[in-house]
DNA sequence: CACTTTTCCCAAAACGTTTTGGAAAAAGGA
DNA sequence: TCCTTTTTCCAAAACGTTTTGGGAAAAGTG
C-alpha cells in the first residue's frame, strides 16, 4: 500500500504538483471515507476522538493541506479580500501606510484569508481595478483607503450590497462600516497645546481638498483656536497637493511668511515636512526654534531630523487589524452600521514644539 | 422563462451573490449546452461564428463573468502569484519599490492573474509567509525581492521545483530566472564620471552587507576607480544598515570626513540621503558644492532637494513587467535558466555632480 | 445516390473540497 | 430481550467551470 501511495504521489504530473497529497489519497491511507477525514480535521463532533486524533496525526505526517481553491468553490467564498492603492496620490508615505498594511495583512492571514492587491494609476483606474475584483467574484470584501469627500467607490459598493470597510470616512447618508483616526481631536489637541505655550499665530498647512481627512484636521484646528480664544485667520491656512507634497508645501511655506504678522507655529501632515524645512531654511528660520512644528504621522524623518519633530501619531497597525476584523464580520452578514470606530491619536512631544521665542 | 430566470437570480441567498449569473443559467437562456457556451466564449473553432457571436452578446448583456474559483479548480491553477515584503528592512523607499510593484501588478492583471501580498516582520516570518503560499497551494509562482547573498528562499523554491523569479540575484549555482539591475555598470559609470570631472577621492556609502545588491555596487565602484587610474582606499568605503538608513549613514558620513584626506565625492543609495545631508550640514559642507553626490534610485527627495541630486535611475516599472512575463513563462514550464536579464541603469546628471572645488 | 469529411453541438467526467441526509453499530432504558 | 437513543461513519450531491470523447447534421465527393 505504501508503494501504491508512492506511485500516486510521483505520478506523471509536473514536479511540484505530485509532491502534494489529496483528501482522497489521505482518506485511502487511513481507510476512511473522505467525508470522515474532512470532518475530523474540522473538529466535527460526529467523529470519535480516537479517529480524529489518528486523522490529524496522519494529516500532519503527510503534510496534507486542503486545497484552498476547492474549498472556496464548495463554500461559495473566495476567502480573499481586496485593496487597491494609488501611488500617484502618494500614499506610501514611509511607515504610515506600511503599518496599516502590515496590520491588515497579518490579521487576514490569521483568518486564513488572502489579501489581493491592486495598484492603480489614477482615480478611474482605481475604480476599474475594484470593479474587476467585485464583479469578477475575486474577493469577498474590499478595504478602501484614502477616502474622498464624495467617493464613488462607496456608492458603488453600497448599491450592490458588497461588504467593505473604510479606513477613513466619507459624506454618505447610508450606514457603512469604517475605522477612522480622530484627526479632529488630534489637531485640536495640537492646536491648544501650542496655544498653551503662548503661540498666537498658528498656521495650518493642510492636505489636499477633496479628500476627507483634511476636513477633520481643519475642524480640529478651528476648534482648537476657538477653545484657546484665538481668532481664525484664513491667511494662515494653506493646502498642499498630493502629487508633489514637498514642492507645494515649500511654496505655501514661503507664502505664509509673506504675511505682515507671520505664524510662529505650523500644523501639517508630516508628508509635507521636506517642503516646509526647505522653505524655512530659505527664510533663515530655524525649525523648532523660530517656528514651532507639529506634524501628523510619525514618519522616519520626524525621528531622524535634528531637531526631532513633534508629531501626532496614529496607531496605523492596530487600525489595520480592526479594519480586517470588522470586514470579516460584515462578510458574515453583520450590519455594517454597527461598526463605526474613531480611534484616538496620541501626541508625541519632541523638540519642535517650544514656546514662541 | 424570463420569470424563472429571475426567480433563480433573486433566490434566497444573500443580496450580492444573487445578482450574478452562472454559466448554466446563461446557457439555459441561450438554449445551448454549457459546453458550447464555454467554448464559444473561449473562441474554440468548433462553434459556429453565428452562435459564438450570439453567445458573446448575451454574455455581455447579462454581465456574465466565469467564476474564477471554479475555473481555477478545473484548470488546476490558482492564476495567482505571490510576493512577500518585509518593511522592517525598509524596502518601501518612496517611489522605487512602488514603481516595481506597479509594473508587477499591471502585468499580472493583464494576464488575468491575481497578486497576493504578504507582509512579513522579519526574515523568519518572511519564509513562513512564503511557505504558506507555496505549500498551501495558494499561488502558481513567487516573486522575490531584496535578495540576500545566501538566500534560503531560493534554495527552498529550487528544491521543490516551484516557479519563481528574482528581482535581483543571489549566490546559487543551479539555474534560476532573474531580472536584475546592472548595479555594477551603474556604479562604474558614476565613478568614472566623477573621476572624469577631476575627483580623486571618491567614497562609497554602500548598502547593508549580506544583501546581494551592494556587492555589484562595490564591484562597479572598484572597477570605476581602476578604469580611472585611482587607488582603492578601504577607508572610503562604509556600509549603512537597512534598519535605519538615515541614522547609520549620518554616522558614517561624519566618519568619512575624519579622514586626513577626506573624499570630495560620495556614491550611495538614495535611501541614505537624509543621513548624508545631515552629516554634511553638521560638517558645514555644502552638498554638490563641497562634496559631489550621486545616489542610486531617483526618489522624490532627489528631485525636490536644492541642489537637486544627480542619480542613477533604474527603470523599476519595466523591470516589474518583465518579472511577471518571465514568471508566466516559467509557470508554463519553460526552463528558468533561459531567463536571466540584466537591465541597464541610466544616469541623470543634476546639480550635485560638479568638479571638485 | 452512397460515402466520406467537415461542421457544429453536447453529455458526462473531472477538478478537490464540504455538506446533506442517512445508515449501521453501539449504548442505554424498560 | 426489545426498543430507543446516541455514537460513529459514509455515499452522494453540490460548488461552477473546462475538457474529453463522441455524435448528429450538413457539406463535399465520386
Amino acid at each position: 500500500m505504501f508503494l501504491e501511495q508512492l506511485g500516486n504521489r510521483i505520478g506523471f504530473g509536473e514536479g511540484f504538483k505530485s509532491m502534494t497529497i489529496n483528501l482522497k489519497q489521505l482518506s485511502k491511507l487511513l481507510k476512511l471515507s473522505p467525508t470522515t477525514v474532512s470532518r475530523a480535521l474540522a473538529d466535527y463532533p460526529d467523529v470519535s476522538a480516537k479517529t480524529r486524533a489518528r486523522v490529524k496525526q496522519m494529516a500532519i505526517q503527510q503534510g496534507y493541506q486542503p486545497n484552498p481553491v476547492a474549498r472556496r468553490l464548495q463554500k461559495g467564498k473566495t476567502e480573499t479580500i481586496g485593496i487597491v492603492i494609488t501611488p500617484e496620490q502618494n500614499y506610501f508615505s514611509d511607515t504610515f501606510f506600511i503599518d496599516l498594511l502590515s496590520g491588515i495583512s497579518n490579521q487576514i492571514t490569521r483568518a486564513g484569508y488572502e489579501l489581493i492587491l491592486g495598484v492603480a494609476s489614477d482615480e478611474e483606474h482605481e475604480m476599474q481595478s475594484m470593479r474587476r475584483m467585485v464583479e469578477g467574484k475575486r474577493v469577498d470584501g474590499m478595504i478602501l483607503t484614502l477616502i474622498r469627500e464624495q467617493d464613488p467607490r462607496v456608492g458603488y459598493l453600497l448599491d450592490r450590497d458588497f461588504p467593505f470597510v473604510l479606513y477613513g470616512r466619507t459624506r454618505e447618508t447610508r450606514p457603512y462600516a469604517f475605522v477612522d483616526m480622530d484627526g479632529k481631536q488630534a489637531f485640536e489637541k495640537a492646536c491648544t497645546y501650542l496655544a498653551g505655550l503662548g503661540h498666537r499665530r498658528i498656521a495650518l498647512l493642510n492636505g489636499e481638498p477633496g479628500f476627507m481627512f483634511p476636513v477633520g484636521c481643519r475642524e480640529g484646528y478651528e476648534s482648537g483656536l476657538f477653545l484657546s480664544g484665538l481668532e481664525l485667520d484664513p491667511d494662515l491656512i494653506r493646502e498642499w497637493k498630493h502629487k508633489d507634497p514637498s514642492q507645494s508645501s515649500y511654496r505655501w511655506t514661503l507664502e505664509l511668511f509673506k504675511n505682515d504678522n507671520p505664524p510662529t507655529a505650523i500644523l501639517f501632515q508630516t508628508e509635507a515636512v521636506n517642503g516646509i524645512f526647505k522653505g524655512l531654511d530659505e527664510l533663515d528660520l530655524q525649525p523648532g526654534k523660530d517656528v514651532a512644528l507639529i506634524g501628523y504621522d510619525d514618519l522616519e524623518i520626524a525621528r531622524i531630523h535634528r531637531p526631532s519633530l513633534s508629531v501626532l501619531r496614529p496607531q496605523a497597525r492596530e487600525a489595520g487589524q480592526r479594519v480586517v476584523n470588522i470586514l470579516l464580520e460584515v462578510i458574515k452578514g453583520e450590519d455594517p452600521g454597527k461598526f463605526q470606530e474613531i480611534h484616538q491619536v496620541e501626541m508625541v512631544i519632541r523638540e519642535t514644539s517650544l514656546p514662541p521665542s
